[in-house]
DNA sequence: GGCGCCATGTAAACCGTTACATGATTCA
DNA sequence: TGAATCATGTAACGGTTTACATGGCGCC
C-alpha cells in the first residue's frame, strides 16, 4: 500500500510515464531502494482502474508508446487522506521521508504536524533506548552486553541527530512568514 | 534470508524457544520490526531441518511444550560464513544493526571490518547526497524543490550523526587493548 | 463470561523482486 | 556481433503478515 500512494504522491508533483517515475526514483536510490517495474506497473494500472489516475497515451516514433499517468480529483481526495493518517512508528524512518518527499502536497500546518509526529515518535524511541541502555549495562554478568550496548548506542545516536533536525525546522517553520 | 540468520545469530547468543525470541525482540522493536510467528517458527523448523540447530522439547505443566532450540557447531560456521559476507548497501540501517546485535561472534578485527564496511557506504550515501542537493538547490524554478530538499537535509544530519559515531568507535576500538 | 497469557503451528493473502518477452535503434 | 536505451508488460517465486486453530489457567 505504500508504493501506491508514493507514485501517487509523484503524479501529484507533475504528470509523468512509469518509466519516468522509475529514472527518477532511480536518482533518490539512497533512501527508498527503487521499485522494480514489476510492482510498478501493476500499481499504476490499479491507480487507473480506481480512477485515482487517468492515462494519456503518447505515441513515441518508433519506441513503444508511453502512457503519461496524471492525477484526478479523486486521487488528489486519497492522497490526502493518506497523507493525514497518522503514519507507522515502526515503518519508521523509510515511511516518513516518503511523506517528507510529499511536503508540497501539504499545508504548512500539516507539514508542522508530520513532523512533529516523527518527532514525538523519535523522542519515545529514544526513552526506550536509553532505559533499555541502563538496565544492559547494569547486568554486567551477561555476555552479550557488548553487543547489545553497540546497538543501542547507535540508534541513540542516530535519533539525538533526528531530533536535533526536527527542532530545528520546527522552529524555522513557526518563526518564518508563510512562502 | 535475513530472519534466519538473525534468528541464527540469536541462538548463538544463547539457547531459546521460539517464543522466548519474540519477547527478546519485542523489546527491540525500535530497530527491527519484530516478525510474526508465521514467520519465525518456519525459520525455525527450517534452521532444524538443516541441522544448524537442534532441539529441546521441555514439558511445562498443562501449557505446550516449550521447544528450546540450540546452536549446533555447523550453525555457527553457517553463521560465521553469513557474517562475513558484505551486507547489502540498501538494506542499510536495518541490516547493519541487524550485524551490530550479533557483533559477540565477531572477532576484534572483524567488528572493525564491519564498522569500516558501513562506514564507507555511509559515506558514499553523503557524497551523492550532497551533490543532489546541490542540483536540486540551483533549479530555482522547480516548484517541488522545499520537498527534495527537506528529504535531503534530512538524510545528510543522519549520516553526518553515522558517521561520527562511527569514527568515534573505530578509534575506541583500535586505541584500547583487546579485553 | 470474556479477555489475556502461555506456546505452538498452518494456510491464505499481500506485496515485492527476478526473470522473462517484445522490438526497433544506437554505440563499440 | 553484442550490449544498452527506450518502454511496456506478465508470470513465477519468496518472504512476511494476517488470521485462524488448539487448550488450559488466572484475572476482574
Amino acid at each position: 500500500m505504500t508504493l501506491r500512494y508514493f507514485a501517487l504522491g509523484l503524479l501529484a508533483q507533475q504528470p509523468m510515464s512509469g518509466y519516468d517515475m522509475k529514472q527518477f526514483l532511480e536518482n533518490l536510490d539512497w533512501l527508498i531502494s527503487t521499485p522494480s517495474f514489476g510492482s510498478l506497473y501493476p500499481n499504476l494500472h490499479a491507480l487507473l482502474k480506481d480512477e485515482l489516475v487517468t492515462v494519456n497515451v503518447m505515441r513515441n516514433g518508433d519506441n513503444p508508446p508511453r502512457k503519461v499517468y496524471s492525477i484526478t480529483d479523486a486521487g488528489h481526495e486519497a492522497l490526502q487522506d493518506w497523507i493525514n493518517e497518522p503514519f507507522d512508528p515502526d515503518a519508521s524512518l523509510r515511511g516518513f521521508l516518503m511523506r517528507l518527499m510529499l511536503a508540497n502536497n501539504l499545508s504548512r500546518a500539516d507539514l508542522i504536524d508530520c513532523l512533529q509526529q516523527r518527532r514525538s515518535q523519535v523522542a519515545a524511541h529514544q526513552l526506550q533506548l536509553k532505559e533499555e541502555k541502563f538496565s544492559i549495562d547494569n547486568e554486567e554478568d551477561d555476555s552479550s552486553a557488548l553487543s547489545k550496548s553497540l546497538a543501542h548506542e547507535y540508534g541513540l545516536a542516530v535519533a539525538k541527530a533526528e531530533l536535533a533536525w526536527l527542532d530545528r525546522k520546527l522552529q524555522e517553520l513557526s518563526s518564518t512568514t508563510r512562502h
